[in-house]
DNA sequence: GCTCATTTGTCCGTATGTATG
DNA sequence: CCATACATACGGACAAATGAG
């Protein structure tokens, strides 16, 4: 009955990811997961080795890793000592804003235009927002940062005919909602979100400053203004280890 | 404005993630995204190894692990087969069932007991159920199936004064649902769900029957009786590339 | 039956990365 | 730092199976 509560820390070997990289996705978890708070300290190199089954110089690459993100830093005779400790709660609800989202946890908002462009969308996108296949649609690629750390990377895509020129809106305003406004929407509400999770690839790396392999958190959302008519279909990739999404009941009095 | 954009499919190398997994990763999402249904089978291996810029072994290699998992079957002279597509929608929403979330979607459900075990609680688990530190759980270990196909691990923590022997008529019931009501509670709702995502680990590669390395979805949540009391904390393991998580306004009229 | 192109399967060797002690 | 063992990735060559002509 009780049996199979392996609670001791396991590392898979020969599974296409390095030890390495298993274990400072681990520690990096366990940092933001608040762990190591009492001391502010990582355990010795040696007792994480024993800990995970694995040579010391395992362990200190993965330490290595962790301390060119940033994250620790090794201290010759002393330890390693944690340096930063960051993971963002990020609500879904019906009312979901990235500024909104973050806004309570963090000092410094920002959303950073990356590249924009008009073309037909995508079989994909079109469906969700209702349209014929093959309408035009403006693109944007954005990257949102909270305190100057990027969290997540965003494809945008608005129908292009009512959309007009919110790439140059975005660029200057930095929101999304904000940009709504100016384009007569006052407001809008969040239709559907689905959730999914790769491992990081090609330029949300780059953007995310993030180790590559590390694993990403993707939430696809259809927004729609208030009569319910699709104005934005959104892939928002985050970075798994500094963001959290919690899906909570409306906080109430948010029926439109 | 337009740069930046790099659509060709790339693979990092050196990021402590095998070549080999990362493109099995990717030809998994690709499969259950339909991006070959026309055919029914995979591009030849020297194309797909152009497309990811890698040897043809390399291809090889990604493709004895899909293989392996029953995803596809390579038959000599003709091609590789796509066997298998499975990917589930699993919505959370206030009313959130494992049952009910799949139920649509597939014909045989069951939920496997692995372990039980009554004890305190840990503090996180205390904290979000309201209770003392230390206070004595019930603790569940499942694994919840599609179709035969195991799609999420759980691990559940019930008030134990309340809740004492629902470990037996979770067994008997296999419903978490099914459980409450014969302990006296007809409803209950979900208080808050947050969603993260790791590298799966330890026994949840043997439970979900996992390639090791891939990657898990984390729903960690909180249901509460009708009237607000806390009653349940569970961590629920997804196997990523089997599920993905919908964020939808409540379908109307679900209140019990 | 045969040839041919296509595609997977298997073998060789070699260089580099990973992990241990 | 060192040495050692194994995994990963590459490059090439050829065999085996299939289907088209």
């Amino acid at each position: 009955m009780t049996a199979g509560f392996a609670g001791a820390e396991m590392v898979e070997r020969q599974s296409g990811v390095a030890l390495w990289r298993q274990i400072a996705d681990r520690m990096r978890l366990a940092i933001n997961n608040g762990d190591f708070d009492e001391t502010g300290m990582m355990p010795p190199e040696v007792v994480l080795a024993a800990r995970f089954g694995v040579n010391r110089h395992t362990v200190r690459s993965a330490m290595a890793a962790l301390a060119e993100e940033g994250i620790v830093r090794p201290i010759q005779g002393i330890g390693t000592r944690i340096e930063r400790r960051d993971r963002l709660r990020f609500p879904i609800s019906r009312r979901t804003r990235f500024s909104q989202g973050l806004g309570n946890q963090t000092r410094n908002l920002e959303g950073r235009l990356l590249a924009a462009a008009t073309e037909a969308a995508p079989a994909t996108v079109a469906e969700a927002l209702g349209l014929a296949p093959g309408t035009p649609c403006m693109r944007l690629e954005t990257v949102n940062s909270a305190d100057r750390r990027p969290v997540s990377c965003g494809t945008h895509y608005f129908p292009a005919d009512r959309f007009t020129g919110i790439d140059a809106i975005y660029d200057r305003t930095r929101s999304i909602t904000a940009s709504f406004r100016e384009l007569g929407v006052p407001d809008y509400v969040r239709r559907s979100t689905e959730i999914s999770a790769i491992h990081a690839e090609g330029d949300d790396i780059r953007h995310l400053k993030l180790s590559p392999g590390a694993i990403i958190l993707v939430a696809t959302a259809v927004n729609t203004d208030l009569d319910g008519v699709p104005i934005q279909f959104s892939r928002t990739r985050f970075a798994a280890d500094r963001v959290k999404l919690t899906v909570e009941p409306e906080p109430d009095g948010s029926r439109g």
